[in-house]
DNA sequence: AATGCAAATGCAAATCTTTTGCAAATGGAG
DNA sequence: CTCCATTTGCAAAAGATTTGCATTTGCATT
């Protein structure tokens, strides 16, 4: 995956700081929060600043580029979007790899809820645990 | 439901504030922040300090009088736990009235993750829109 | 009713994360 | 090569939440 290919196909223009946030997330198959990404950002590109990454961040998620998840232990994390459309999330608490699940529970209660007068517009569904390699215990 | 039986159930000293917050809570159909439940708890009892808030909100959440939830918007939100048990939330985004959802998506896919060799402790699933009284469009 | 002490509170300062205003830099279209 | 809208860096502001500590208070026990 290109990173300047992605960039124009949203018509954002392509500079350093962005192929740098889009290399860091492609390298990483955990879920990375804002300050992750400056962590490794910066290593690129030592005079990246916070505020370019936050914008950033903010411009690919409303292009559809990134994934923005909120765990319930707090914080916010992105990941690449690597398949297009609707998909859902299953996230190792230890090394944070996040692999996506193509199951998706709304359709099994779509009816139950427009029984009730609720029209859903979005929905969340992440799965939290640990992988095969991470194997554990944990709550 | 009584907050000093909900308090002492959980050994935790029935106090001026936490019966307050209990109260907010309790009057309250719409899940609220901790910052929302601080404006209204200060009219109660007109004294009390951010951190107590925040303290009890942690105290309350760990003894399981308390759900928590992390709209995508951002931000934390808290509710009054009333059935017992693992629920879902049915959330409106304009009212902010919660909902429980006794459909839990996580039997229809476990066998799946075990394939996978994933080990779930935890899960997420919230659904977010907008209730009957409040119908409206929106993305 | 008085006592004692762990638990809880108020307050102020410290942290952390994220946002914003603005001048300077720069990508890319023409 | 020029030009301008977009993007960036910087520094300050804004929030939200947490922490240390002295003081107060709930409540179990005399
Ligand atoms: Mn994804
Ligand atoms: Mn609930
Ligand atoms: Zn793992
Ligand atoms: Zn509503």
């Amino acid at each position: 995956m290109d990173a300047e290919k992605l960039l124009k196909a949203q018509q954002l223009k392509v500079t350093p700081q962005r192929k740098a946030i889009l290399t860091v997330l492609q390298n990483s198959d955990a879920v990375l929060s804002a300050q992750d990404i400056f962590a490794e950002v910066i290593k690129i590109l030592p005079g990246i600043n916070f505020s370019t990454v936050y914008r950033n961040l903010d411009v690919l998620l409303a292009k559809g580029i990134l994934c923005r998840i909120t765990p319930d232990s707090g914080g916010v994390l992105y990941e690449l979007r690597m398949k297009e459309g609707h998909h859902h999330h299953v996230i190792c608490k230890r090394c944070g790899t996040s692999m996506p699940l193509e199951y998706c529970p709304m359709e099994d209660i779509e009816t139950k809820l427009a029984e009730r007068g609720f029209t859903p517009t979005e929905h969340r569904f992440e799965i939290y645990g640990y992988c095969q390699k991470c194997s554990e215990g944990g709550e």
